[in-house]
Order: C-alpha cells, then sequence, then structure tokens
DNA sequence: ACAAAAGTGTTATAAATACACCCATGG
DNA sequence: CCATGGGTGTATTTATAACACTTTTGT
C-alpha cells in the first residue's frame, strides 16, 4: 500500500463485457459481435469495451450495451455483474481486467452493429461456436448464473415484455433450463408468490396462433422468490 | 478496440481485498487490518493489495491471505469472488478497481501483522465500525453471499475444523443468519443430504464442558444441497 | 371435428416445522 | 440431582409432483 506510483506496475486495462441473453421462438440466443481485427479477427465475441476513466464498469457495460442493441433507453434492464476475468494473457497484447455482465432483454430489437464491430446479431446459445478470448467460460457462467438466479428470484420477468402470459413466463424457465414443466404446477407456484405477477384486465393470445387466449400479467413488486422455484433436476446433485 | 495505446488512459490499479470471516464462540468475526498511512490512517481496513503483473486476482487474493493469516497452506481454503467495485472515487489518490473476496477460516489463528499494515485482528461482525473505503458495502455483501450460500452449498464445513460436530456446523449456520434453528431438524436434514457429512468412528465433547459428548463428523464430498437447507424468515420477503 | 394452448381440480408423496422426550456428562 | 448439550421419535402442516379433465380459440 505503499508508494502509490501510478506508472510503477504495467498498467491493467479494464473491461466491460457482457452476456445480453434473450429468450425468442423457444431458444436462448445471445447478442454477439464479428471482430474484425486480430487477435481471433472473423470470431464472433461478446460485446464490450474499455472502462472509461470516469466510469464505473456497470456504467460502461450500460453505454456498451445501448451502443450494441440500439435501444434509447437502458437504465431500466437488469444488469447482473457476473465476476472478474483477470487471468494474465486472456488477452495477448496486454494485460486487461475483465468485469463480466449478464443482461436480460425481453423482445430482441435487431442489433444496431455500431461501433467498432464488424456485425452484431443474435446467435442461439447452443450453436455460439466457440468464441474469442475466453468469451466461451463467460458466457457459460452467465448461463449458470441466470438459470440459478431463476430458481430463488423473479428476474425471469425481465425476459418478458412489459405484459406477458403465464405461458410465455413458463417458456422462459424451460428455455433457459433446458426443461420441460408441468404447467398447473408452475401456474399455481407462480400465482401462489405474492407480487410475482400481477394481473392486468384485459386478455390476448400469442404463444401460437392456436388456442384460447391467455390472461395477461404484469411483473409484481416482489424480486425473491420464497420458496424457491427448483430446477428438476440440479446437475450438482450427488 | 482499436489501437490499444497502453498508456493512453489514465491507469487503473487493480487491488484484491479480503473479507476473511470465521466463527469464533458464537460470534461472527473478520479480519482485519489496521491502516498506518493517510487517507483513512487509523481506520480499520479489509486486507487487501495490488494485483501484481503476473497474477490473476485469486492469486493475489490467496498471497495476502497467507500473508494476513500466517498461515503456511492457504491453497485448499474455499476463495469466494464476491464482486468487483470500480465507481471512480473510491480511493482519493487514484483510480482503483478492487476485486473482492470472501474467505472462511476453521479455526482462527492470531493474525500475523505482517506486511504493510499496522496490526491485524480479528474483530466481531456485528462492531466492526466504519471502515475504510467502501470496505463496510464490501463486508456487508461478503455477509449476505455466505449466508445465501449456506442455504444452498455445503460451504459451512469450511467454518469448522477437519473433524466437527453437528453442534458446531448448527452453530456455524446461526452465527452467520444469527436465527435459532432446531437441532432435531438440523441434524436430520445434514443427515439426510447424501455427502454433506459423514462420520468419524469415535466421539469427543466440546462445545461446552457440560453435556453428552457429540459424535464427530468429516466434510463430505457433495458441494451442493439438494434440496436447500432455507433461512427461516429470508428478508426479501413480500 | 380437431389440434393447440389456457385454465381447474384432485390426489399422492415428500419435505419442513414444531414439538415431547430420553441420554450422557460435569459440577 | 440438576443444568447442559447430544440424540431420537412423532404428529402437523406445507410444498411438490403427477395426473385427469374442461374451456376457448383457429383451421
Amino acid at each position: 500500500m505503499n508508494g502509490y506510483d501510478k506508472y510503477a506496475y504495467e498498467p491493467f486495462a479494464v473491461t466491460a463485457d457482457l452476456a445480453v441473453l434473450t429468450v425468442r421462438a423457444g431458444t436462448l440466443q445471445v447478442l454477439l459481435v464479428e471482430r474484425g481485427q486480430e487477435p481471433y479477427a472473423g470470431h464472433w465475441a461478446l460485446p464490450g469495451g474499455f472502462v472509461l476513466p470516469h466510469e464505473s464498469a456497470e456504467t460502461a457495460a450500460r453505454r456498451e450495451l445501448a451502443e450494441e442493441t440500439g435501444l434509447e433507453d437502458v437504465s431500466e434492464l437488469h444488469l447482473e455483474q457476473l465476476r472478474t476475468y483477470s487471468e494474465p494473457g486472456r488477452d495477448p497484447r496486454m494485460r486487461v481486467v475483465t468485469v463480466a455482465f449478464a443482461a436480460l432483454l425481453p423482445h430482441p430489437p435487431e442489433p444496431h452493429g455500431g461501433g467498432d464491430a464488424a456485425q452484431a446479431r443474435w446467435l442461439p446459445y447452443d450453436t455460439a461456436g466457440p468464441l474469442a478470448f475466453d468469451h466461451d467460460r463467460i458466457l457459460a457462467d452467465a448461463h449458470e448464473r441466470v438459470g440459478a438466479k431463476l430458481e430463488y428470484s423473479c428476474l425471469a420477468t425481465s425476459f418478458c415484455p412489459p405484459e406477458f402470459t403465464l405461458g410465455e413466463l413458463q417458456q422462459v424457465y424451460e428455455t433457459v433450463w433446458g426443461t420441460a414443466l408441468d404447467r398447473p404446477n408452475f401456474r399455481r407456484k407462480v400465482l401462489s408468490t405474492p407480487g410475482f405477477v400481477e394481473p392486468v384486465p384485459g386478455a390476448a393470445r400469442l404463444t401460437g396462433g392456436r388456442g384460447k387466449p391467455a390472461a395477461l400479467y404484469r411483473a409484481g413488486e416482489a424480486t425473491t422468490l420464497h420458496p424457491p422455484l427448483l430446477r428438476p433436476t440440479p446437475e450438482g446433485r450427488l
């Protein structure tokens, strides 16, 4: 803690990278950018960029999110700080410490493609091939974290538009977890948790072209689920 | 992503700070160091220090932990990455990005006091007054995270010596959560979770000077708890 | 008429909760 | 013999899981 010579060490660059996730047509999708330069030119990578001197990592992440998606108001979106990746050698050029975030979007706008990236696109999570740097791992961590948070938080509504059906909400769980859920039980669970969702007087039919019109709900005040909604057979089982 | 001039920006310093927690005599205690220099000279702070050019944040945290506690083998201890604190102005001297970790220790060795700190000491969590920088918040985040992980992981055994009684294990939960638990139910829950603890043939009596000698257990193979062991009345209740 | 999706009801099982009670030891 | 902590048993309540069944729409 002594000295504090700003230039005593090789400087660290700090970046904020984003795993922007959405659920569309029953699949989990990620917003990826194609790199235009070496290293990893032509590879897909998570959007992100340097944290500027006056910014916090979260501010930088929000700025990158707005640039990449073209959304005007990004201030209300849930940003989940995942963890920080600081292994030496992550980036061949210099020492980069990356603070990773997960963002959950409802109905995805077509990506802006602005900024430095060659192009930005939504790609299915499963086929999001080998990514640049250690972004495969960051993306996997994001998936795991979001899956876990669905169990004990009301986060799932972040994937939904302002008004949604219980079927859509259930599809969020099923898509992220990769398992089917029993509809009656899911319904009871959600409705019996005070503040998870609240009904909207009026109904629309959305899920498919067919079927009975579903009642609409809005996200409620609650943020946590008690008791939690556990995944059928979690991986960590012994 | 263009240019990559290492010195284009004001450099960021990256530090790894530690919330080292232990349970002693029914209280949650934190390892704190007294600062010898401005700013916050005389204030208590979390131990920590710069991440060196060749280190990851976790490696740096482990190094600091060894220096501060004087423990020889720190490689087996559980280090939990909490989150990264990057708000500008956290440190009045320069731009410091801190990756925070929580460490859980069994029977605490008296702190070494080595390194740059004036002195290091275990202090009760409750009375760990206002700390330097934003360390109050980091410490609170550590407490919250550890409390939450006790619910669905076998982390509690990290607070216990290699061989421990179920009473000691229960005391970890009660101390971290600040609530009393029903002993018979706790016992059943722990023993019915395969791989949480495994019995040691032999018994000792530890908790007080009195009472029936308690059977000893070792930590098992399992890392997660299914179903979880939920806190009686979690805060996020609506 | 049929498929598809929403919504309701019922039952069986498993888990969490709240106790009452006995056992072994130190003072 | 009593306080203290360990350990066992059991009933109640609550939550989960697995279904069968009705309703409303589009084709």
